[in-house]
DNA sequence: CGCTAACCGAGACGGTACGTCATGTCTTAAA
DNA sequence: TTTAAGACATGACGTACCGTCTCGGTTAGCG
């Protein structure tokens, strides 16, 4: 009477989603297979097909279930601080398992399922896209930036190079590296002194720049 | 003996490769299977296996084998149009047929096979990557840039988006795209008056910013 | 309250059968599924396994529930004809539809199922053979038959052959077929000239052999 | 390089024949799943299915790979002790291990599978009723038998009873149960007063006739 | 010019996983 | 309380590819 194998939906549901994770985290996602998946879940193949259409969707709502912290943005009144706290929390998020391979599995396969890279978009990219944006409209509102700031632009330019550096070059995505695209964003592209700086300086500067000017 | 079934060594090689395309264009590239490939190209498995160890070294070499247009940077003098003029290329290339599919299913494949990944940055990102940090140096030395321009992140951030648009969003990568881009890093992410600027006004403006200044 | 999805017990019972032989008429016995029979019913698998054990119970009992006519010896007089008469209507009723392919597929089932194998024997095989013997038991007290006449013997030589066409050649099962085992045990192997014969004739000889005297 | 893990198409397939007997004595030719036999012969299950369509056939060709005795008849001018010799020996075969039960799932396979259903009656039951309707033949071409002896009827006569007893009574397959019968062909339905019959005596009769003349 | 070694296609082979189907047991909710 | 509905673990189905392994047949290049 206390052992119960198994009982209702939603726990063969919990119990295939962790059988996932674990195996994922063992053998890698690509490797994964749904045999697997039901054996280790003490599930059948049959129950798993029921509730995803594939081994994608699996792992989708797997992601899903990784109780992730909430990446909502601070409002500290400081845009490239703010921003600067929320990405760092975002990269150690998408960099660290169990979320990074799964997640980057889950791009991969993006590539030839639309279902996933349309799901992925809705779920994931978007809405953290849309805080970003979002927390720089406010910026913007504020006259922190200027009224004519490519919010979205600005959104991709952020995002862009994170996960070129994750699926392309596959180089560890570094703190260090968010705040030399924060400071080309916000500061310039240029050599960048805001070790000197004093802080009150450099949050008057804030007004959305990749360069110094150059010297004339 | 006027039929020939088959020749010689590099033929079965280029016979192969021609059929990886063939196929991967007509059912998609993650859907190929090596036996589908033999057949087509009526070779055996084992020639395949002989010559590439993974169906992605095979993917990776066809897309090689592809005659692509050498996508070298113009110099006109003007580092925007120039850069412009070979982005535009670039993107051209890696949208279209049928390259396109191709470079995505191997940056897919990437994500769980580290000698793709290695293979592709060795010999597509990183040469690409680094014709434009060449011209963005020649620029510079030039004086059209700031002494302290940051070559290697001013090609992050023209690059990460366009790979985030590719891969993520998956929506259409538009010249137009790649121009809000440019114009973000050389001119502001601000409201880009550029239509009513005359030329000669926006070239002596080229020092590497993504915005105007604040609204004082 | 007027559709009436399902009522009680009995109604469920016969929904049921009713849906075994619809199903077996129109895919084959041998493909018969419980979950297929349980759909077309309009019934729970479990309403199926609570009154059937197996499937091949649940055909033996739809093979049961077919109002075949009673087939009862008729009793003219005249052994031949009466066995001819009965033997003719078993044909039939075991060649065509929905008896043959049933009782076929039982026949089959009881291969590896001795419960099937007692069943049929007991409430289909048995009574029919029974039934045999005693109108030929009849005959043999009323002196038609040589008092030593083997009745048993005579019962399996007449349904072997029948048997044997229905299982092993699985050649057409015809009346003729039929007489000429008949003549064979009453008339003889030989050249059976009965067209010539008056009837008178022949039932005088009705003493059961299989040939004539052999040409001296 | 003596263990040879296996080597030649043919071997594979005597293996895998002898996992199919093995497992179908074991666990009954009914359970046998294709699965289980090709685990047992070390084999794969495609490298079954490239050779045997159905399970049946494997079955059916798992029988004719059984070394069994020819079972071809006699002559030793006596047609009633040669059909003995004969049919006793086939009974035995048919009765016994691991023919019987290998020959009754296939009967039983065919009563849905009209391949197997012909190719029983090909390989299997017609030879040996065409060696016993020519044994028969010879008999009365050397006018042991009447010239109009129905020998197709006789050979249906013979083994209809036997196919009887076997699939549907499923009673044991006695050498004495045949001897009745071939009394009741060759000397008649009647008291069988053969034990106390000369040999001689005996052969004079054997004209084929089921009973004695019926007491006058 | 003929022989031999390399290479080829063909495809059999042991595997692994696929996605589907049916089994028989179980639970739930409605009537 | 009986039911329809259907979830569930189990296990087999038949198929698709995987990567390895003979097989013969054909070149090609050396002798």
């Amino acid at each position: 009477m206390t052992d119960t194998p198994h009982r209702r939906g939603a726990d063969r549901t919990e119990a295939i989603m962790r059988a996932t994770l674990e195996l994922g985290q063992e053998i890698g996602y690509a490797k994964l297979s749904m045999e697997a998946v039901a054996t280790r879940a003490g599930a059948s193949k049959q129950t798993i097909y029921r509730r995803w259409p594939s081994k994608a969707a699996l792992l989708f709502d797997s992601l899903l279930s990784v109780n992730a912290p909430a990446l909502d943005y601070p409002d500290t009144g400081d845009i490239v601080a703010d921003l600067r706290t929320q990405i760092h929390s975002a990269v150690d998020l998408l960099t660290g398992p169990p979320v990074g391979p799964l997640f980057r599995a889950l791009i991969s396969e993006a590539q030839h399922d639309p279902q996933i890279a349309a799901a992925l978009n809705e779920r994931f990219i978007g809405p953290q896209a849309d805080k970003t944006v979002a927390r720089l409209r406010k910026a913007r509102d504020e006259g922190q930036l200027s009224p004519a700031f490519d919010l979205t632009l600005a959104m991709a330019i952020l995002s862009g190079p994170l996960y070129f550096q994750l699926l392309i070059t596959q180089e560890p995505l570094t703190h260090a590296y968010v705040d030399r695209i924060l400071d080309a964003l916000f500061t310039g592209l240029g050599p960048s002194p805001r070790i000197e700086r004093s802080s009150s300086a450099r949050e008057r500067d804030h007004r959305g720049r990749l360069t110094p000017p150059a010297a004339t």
